[in-house]
DNA sequence: ACCTGTCAAGTCTGG
DNA sequence: CCAGACTTGACAGGT
């Protein structure tokens, strides 16, 4: 098994390089200047998208080729404050480098778009901001020029006290997504509320891959295995052109187990592999560690002399069972 | 330079 | 029914 690592949006090892400054609301209500206001979000935005691709060139120079984009590029887009402000077209000189240098080097890329957009809501207004944020995390993938293997992972979100019923709202909602930003669409179990059993089933339904997280796993499942999941897991990444890909992070502490914790927790994750290896050739893990790319390399090292890995790159083994 | 409190969002819990 | 907790990284304002 091949597996490739990751990591979220912002370095630990670069300094200076956030991906995801802002201003508050509250700050840009002070601005008596809109039109100011608004060419200094999009200078916040800018700064933003240069980071993110210093943020990729540091990731080549240490052959990290998974990367999840911040989904606070641009900041303020969507409040109601900003209705009418469309910075996605302004700003397709950097969006389209980042693309160029993602295609150039073949990195795999996404979105994880926050836990306020939510598909299961019964709320019609909160349903409309989140088609809305999903549509522009979309519109800035199409900006970049990257195809469908660009994708946007989501939870299903809140149970509402029915879970059955919520999941019929869930299901049908979905299906109403525009096709262009249903394609990029991937399903992850959550740490609270819907289970990777669960997230599976409605996976399966809708023929969308699944996002399956180990740590949310771990905290939040209806006695199933990983083991037993994982046969179907793998089925619904038939068809696509990536390979699968897992979520990994380890817990914060035995009183606090469902925080991530800085670093990964190696023998959790190679126990794992071992489970999988046989049935997967290839994998992409999602480090979420508060310790980002710190973390990745650390992980890198702890890999090391772990029987069964073979180090094959600077983000990659390949790992076998014996 | 550093520290503490505040900010955004939607859902859930406690009162 | 409403206030507060949850979560996260960064702003904002103080020293």
């Amino acid at each position: 098994m091949f597996v490739r690592f990751g990591y979220v949006a912002m370095s630990t090892v670069v300094s200076k390089a956030s991906p995801s400054q802002t201003m508050t609301a509250t700050a840009f209500a002070r601005l008596e200047d809109r039109d100011a206001a608004v060419r200094k979000l999009e200078r916040i935005a800018e700064q933003n998208l240069a980071n993110t691709l210093r943020l990729l060139k540091h990731n080549l120079g240490h052959d990290i080729r998974f990367y999840r984009f911040s989904s606070r590029l641009i900041p303020l887009v969507g409040h109601e404050m900003l209705a009418g402000w469309d910075p996605i077209p302004r700003l397709a000189e950097p969006f389209a480098a980042i693309g160029a240098f993602v295609r150039e080097h073949g990195m795999r890329v996404g979105f994880h778009p926050d836990h306020f957009t939510v598909l299961s809501t019964p709320r019609p207004d909160v349903l409309a901001h989140s088609v809305a944020d999903l549509d522009r995390h979309v519109r800035m993938l199409e900006s970049m020029g990257l195809d469908e293997r660009a994708k946007l992972n989501v939870h299903i979100g809140g149970a509402y006290g029915d879970k059955t019923r919520t999941m019929e709202r869930f299901l049908r909602q979905f299906e109403a997504l525009p096709e262009r930003i249903r394609n990029r669409m991937m399903l992850e179990n959550d740490d609270k509320t819907f289970t990777a059993a669960e997230t599976l089933a409605a996976c399966e339904a809708l023929g969308v891959p699944m996002v399956l997280d180990i740590h949310h796993h771990a905290v939040n499942h209806g006695g199933e295995s990983v083991a037993e999941l994982w046969p179907r897991i793998l089925a619904t990444w038939e068809g696509q052109d990536v390979p699968p890909k897992i979520h990994a992070s380890s817990p914060r502490s035995e009183q606090d187990p469902r925080s991530h914790a800085d670093y990964v927790h190696v023998p959790d994750l190679v126990a794992f592999f071992r489970e999988i290896a046989e049935m997967t050739p290839e994998l992409d893990v999602m480090i979420e560690a508060k310790m980002k790319d710190g973390a990745l390399f650390k992980l890198m090292e702890d890999l090391e002399g772990v029987e069964g890995a073979e180090k094959a790159g600077g983000a990659s083994i390949r790992f076998s069972v014996k």
